[in-house]
RNA sequence: GCGCGAUUAGCUCAGUUGGUAGAGCAACCCGUUUACACCGGGAAGGUCGCAGGUUCGAGUCCUGCAUCGCGCACCA
């Protein structure tokens, strides 16, 4: 039929056309100020002394596009923000940007790479400058892809997380915990990336199997064996398990002279329980400031540690005829010696073992020990374990909490120092003498105790040291006009990755610095996949990005496709199929409301009996629906609206309104669709914000205000 | 090695305090009658991983096993 003939809008045109409504749309929302609370209640939209709702967008990295999860975490949390804006409440959802410290830099790194320039041959006042620039413009594409997912987020208060005063706050924050004695400046080993050149936490590193040589040597009258000839000359310790019976015969603390790499050494057994005897000869010699086992082993019995290869992966003057040489190469060399020399014992030829690599760049991690900050985190992890077993913080799902506690219980010291460019730099002076290390907030201090001279600290924090305040300095914390009405947050929704990251990191900052929980919700999602449920990643070509599928299907239906059967914590399976099925969906409900808006007006407001079923019915629908989305089962809600408005609204009552011809039951008729019409649309707004918005605009109703703004439809 | 999760229709997954199994998609048959073919009607499809246990009653609770997935740790 031609939609002339239809006595309706001539805005209702068939079929409904996301692409030309949604940019419209957003311009209007935006435009009127509602995302931001204050207007609400500037406007009289929101009571002043209404509840407070609140969440913390997790910021997305400045430095590109969002990717298919980013649409889900933000379809999630606009759902709730409109839900609870609807309800009446001072609903606030503040976006954020991240520098994202390593990860931009390395994709700037990158972009240098193909210019052919390095970061080491700039100088870090102008490196720091490139890549804020950078960042800046990227923010901008990010940003633009947030509107078009319909964020009804509140843009005056983004937050960068490079802004002056996160930086001032987050450096007051360091100042203050050394002054608490929670952070100390430490000898200890750390993972040590030397493409990157800075050290990463244990979370920053991958495992990957990789197949090696495995040489057995004879070392006085032992045979060690060892992946990593290279790191062997300085190691003058031998190390067994004390209940090995092949070495009963030697003792804890006996010394003899071995023959080895540039000659003979005095070495020294050592008897440790660590060591385990099936593996190789059940012998072993170590290397501290190489090695993580070696490390705590030295630190036991309180054994030399001597550094053998540098921060390039050059081995030192410790190697003789080595030095200078990359490790990479070195290896094969140092074997050959060794084997004329008569002290090769054996080769494994495919040894499989695991090695720890940089996340980003697969590089080898060289364990290394530096001097670096380290948090203490038992104390810290202490209470926030306590709030949680006291309940007050919730995880959905639930079982997330073991995983919260496990991590709380089992903490180790958080080393906090990055020697990235990219970052916050640490507020620090470091004696050139003795090595100690002062917090310098105001940059006045010159001389160590001991007489030495201070130097500033080049290092950078790692980025959770700033992440984990960020529910505070988003409300620009330490101004505390927001804070004191949003915090603690409502709830925290992010992927459920971040659990370890992020969530703990959180918890412990807000308890310390405000002595608050940080929200009161968890809600976990998980990640999104391609249709045959594989990991989305770039080697296997499968990323699709959010705003494709949104120019395709438009947003509405994404939204859609990203929730409907998609529990917290379990991952999803996002098909094309899905997105189509959904934008069927919207063109329904656009055909719906042109379907009822054709028919004949009513004569009066009366409402006839049978008629009274359905719209009761539909209130006990949406009193079920509330409680969904209250509850956070966003994916069951979403079903249920589903299936009433397609297939009970407009498979069945539709149809059968078509047959009623009595004049007064048409037109009871007719006022019960306006109603489930205008409120199903309604309700459907935090899930479909776009479609439903534009059809507000468009049906006869009482309240003329914005949909955004407009109150949740209740019983 | 330690921990977590999953196992339900061909596929993707729901199933909220235990009460005779649900949705979407796909496939099948039929159908253009006042919105919508981006549609409607209909039918089909499951010993709810396996084995025990608790119970009047178990997809749901308990124990064990198997398979898959994920996380953490890791061998010189």
């Amino acid at each position: 039929m031609n939609p002339k003939d239809i006595n309706i809008d001539p805005k209702l045109l068939s079929p409904y056309n996301p692409a030309e409504t949604e940019a419209r749309i957003y311009k209007i929302w935006e435009d009127s100020g509602f995302f931001n609370p204050d207007v609400c209640i500037e406007k009289g939209v929101t009571n002043a002394d209404a509840k407070p709702f609140t969440i913390i967008m997790p910021p997305p990295n400045a430095n590109g596009r969002l990717h298919a999860g980013h649409g889900l975490v933000m379809t999630l949390q606009d759902i709730m923000t409109r839900y609870h804006r609807m309800k009446g409440e001072k609903a606030l959802w503040v976006p954020g940007a991240d520098h994202a410290g390593f990860e931009t830099q390395i994709v700037y790194e990158r972009k240098l790479e193909k210019e052919g320039r390095s970061r080491f041959d700039m100088s870090p006042e102008d490196l720091y400058k490139e890549i804020y620039n950078f960042t800046i413009e990227s923010k901008q594409f990010m940003e633009a892809d947030v509107r078009r997912i319909g964020a009804s987020c509140d843009w005056s208060r983004e937050k960068f997380t490079l802004d002056p005063t996160v930086v001032k706050t987050v450096q007051q924050t360091f100042d203050k915990m050394f002054k608490d004695d929670l952070i100390y400046r430490g000898d200890r080993i750390v993972n040590w990336c030397a493409k990157h050149q800075t050290s990463l936490s244990d979370l920053e590193t991958e495992f990957k199997e990789k197949a090696d040589k495995f040489y057995y040597f004879e070392y006085g009258p032992f045979t060690i064996g060892t992946a990593r000839p290279e790191t062997k000359f300085g190691d003058k310790y031998v190390v067994m398990h004390p209940d090995d019976k092949r070495y009963a015969q030697y003792r804890h603390g006996d010394k003899f002279t071995a023959e080895w790499i540039n000659g003979p050494i005095e070495a020294t057994i050592i008897k440790d329980d660590s060591i385990d005897m099936e593996f190789g000869t059940g012998v072993m010699t170590i290397t501290p400031w190489h090695s993580n086992v070696d490390f705590d082993i030295a630190i036991k019995h309180n054994l030399d540690k001597e550094q053998i290869i540098d921060f390039k992966g050059k081995l030192l003057p410790i190697a003789g005829e080595f030095e200078g040489q990359h490790i990479s190469k070195a290896r094969a060399l140092i074997v050959e010696k060794l084997d004329k020399k008569g002290l090769l014992v054996k080769v494994d030829e495919a040894y499989k073992h695991n090695v720890k690599v940089c996340y980003k760049c697969e590089t080898v991690i060289e364990p290394q020990i530096k001097d670096q900050w380290f948090v203490k985190m038992a104390p810290l992890a202490k209470r926030a374990l306590e709030v949680v077993e006291a309940g007050k913080i919730k995880f959905y799902p639930s079982n997330y909490e073991k995983i919260f506690k496990y991590w709380m219980e089992n903490t180790i010291d958080w080393n906090i120092s990055r020697q990235i460019i990219w970052g916050i730099p640490i507020p620090a002076k470091i004696c050139e003498k003795c090595k100690k290390g002062y917090s310098d907030l105001e940059d006045t201090l010159t001389t160590c105790e001991c007489g030495g001279n201070l130097k500033k600290d080049t290092d950078t924090f790692d980025t959770w040291f700033s992440s984990g305040q960020w529910t505070l300095l988003a409300l620009g914390y330490p101004d505390l006009k927001d804070v004191n009405i949003y915090h603690p947050t409502s709830v925290m929704e992010t992927g459920a990755d971040l659990i370890f990251k992020w969530i703990p990191r959180m918890v412990i900052f807000a308890l310390y610095l405000k002595d608050e929980i940080a929200f009161k919700d968890v809600y976990l999602n998980g990640m999104v996949n391609d249709e045959k449920n594989q990991k989305m990643s770039k080697s296997k070509g499968n990323v699709i990005s959010p705003v494709e599928l949104i120019d395709v299907y438009g947003a509405d239906a994404l939204r859609m496709a990203l929730v409907v059967g998609n529990t917290p914590g379990t991952d999803l399976a996002l098909s094309k199929d899905k997105i189509k099925g959904y934008k069927n969906f919207a063109n329904k409900i656009w055909n719906i409301t042109r379907f009822v808006l054709s028919n004949p007006e009513p004569i009066n407001n009366e409402i006839n009996d049978t008629d009274k079923k359905l719209i009761e019915e539909f209130d006990l629908l949406i009193a079920d629906y509330t409680k969904d989305i209250e509850e956070y089962r966003l994916y069951m809600a979403a079903e249920k609206i589903y299936h009433y408005v397609w297939h009970r609204f407009a498979d069945e009552i539709l149809e059968e309104s078509k047959l009623v011809e009595d004049a007064n039951a048409k037109s009871s008729r007719q006022n019960t669709l306006l109603y489930i019409l205008e409120n199903f649309i309604k309700a459907l707004h935090p899930f479909m914000p776009f479609l439903t918005e534009e059809l507000w605009s468009i049906i006869l109703r009482s309240d003329k205000q914005l949909l955004l703004v407009s109150a949740w439809p209740k019983k």
